[in-house]
DNA sequence: AACGAGTCCTGATCGC
DNA sequence: TGCGATCAGGACTCGT
């Protein structure tokens, strides 16, 4: 599933082949992942505009476009943003496809819907409660002295799911979430108000690898995640808990476990990971 | 406040 | 071979 990196991954390919490139005509828009405005509004408000630099903010990538209004795309769990050549065959759960003056198509794909599509001015879009609040970006400057000294140090959560919370860090879901917390040494279960300031430091330092590591790879790919061409990533091979239950740790050799916490399947080594 | 559970959704996988 | 059950989970809602 998409996240931070994957999404960086994505943005970093698309950027400079949507950069002033003009949206000649929306080709079709599908409503169920249009979530703002209506389709009829969302096609006069894009024909014609051009593209500005696009940007990511956690999970969520942006288009400025020449008109002042933003195209949000959220890739839920199976969504692909790609560059395709028009005459490309358009593949099935396709929901958006834009056609650009250089012949080439953006092609918005999402099997299981997840994603969203939003376009408007970003303050409206904020106000309107379509744009969640984000926590600082484990590749932002602002993520320097993360959490801060705020509620999440003295909060009773399991750090797991303070991972997961994109107000507290935006971007990090669950492949990260564990692959930090096996860099950090950290159990997953542990509640957050029992770590001490080092440890904290030493999970956002990890949260910065892991991502970092993972955007090198351009990507980890098990199932749907493709980047803006539509190639896989290599980070999976680079994995050293998300989907190696019951394998050995690369560490102490000892079996990895699975757990649920806060709704999400977890994995960890018991042994390392204190 | 913070948790679990339910919801959305399709495709891969598994047991029979 | 086929079919039903199960699982995957990001973000959201709802109930406790």
């Amino acid at each position: 599933m998409p996240e931070l990196p994957e999404v960086e991954t994505i943005v970093r390919d698309l950027r400079p082949h949507l950069r002033g490139r003009r949206l000649a005509a929306v080709l079709s828009v599908n409503p169920l992942v249009l979530r703002y405005p209506s389709a009829e509004s969302f096609r006069v408000a894009a024909e014609g505009a051009v593209f500005g630099v696009l940007g990511r903010r956690g999970k969520f990538i942006h288009a400025p476009l020449s008109s002042g209004d933003q195209l949000v795309v959220h890739l839920g769990m199976t969504g692909t943003l790609t560059l395709e050549h028009g005459a490309e065959p358009v593949r099935a759960h396709t929901h958006l496809r834009l056609q650009l003056d250089s012949g080439q198509e953006l092609r918005y794909r999402d099997p299981r819907r997840f994603g969203r599509v939003l376009l408007g001015p970003e303050r409206h879009l904020r106000q309107a409660g379509l744009l969640p609040p984000l926590g600082p970006d484990p590749l932002d400057r602002t993520f320097v002295g993360w959490p801060g000294n705020g509620p999440v140090r003295s909060s009773g959560r399991a750090v797991k799911a303070v991972l997961l919370d994109q107000e507290v860090v935006a971007g990090c879901g669950n492949i990260y979430a564990d692959e930090a917390l096996y860099l950090a040494r950290l159990r997953p279960t542990r509640p957050a108000s029992s770590l001490s300031a080092s440890q904290w430091a030493r999970l956002g330092a990890a949260l910065t690898v892991v991502m970092k590591e993972a955007i090198r790879r351009r990507g980890t790919s098990f199932s749907d995640y493709r980047d803006g061409f539509g190639a896989r990533g290599e980070a999976y091979e680079s994995l050293m808990v998300y989907g190696r239950s019951g394998l050995p740790c690369v560490r102490c050799g000892r079996s990895l476990v699975a757990r649920r916490i806060a709704g999400r399947t977890t994995v960890y080594c018991r042994w390392c990971q204190r």
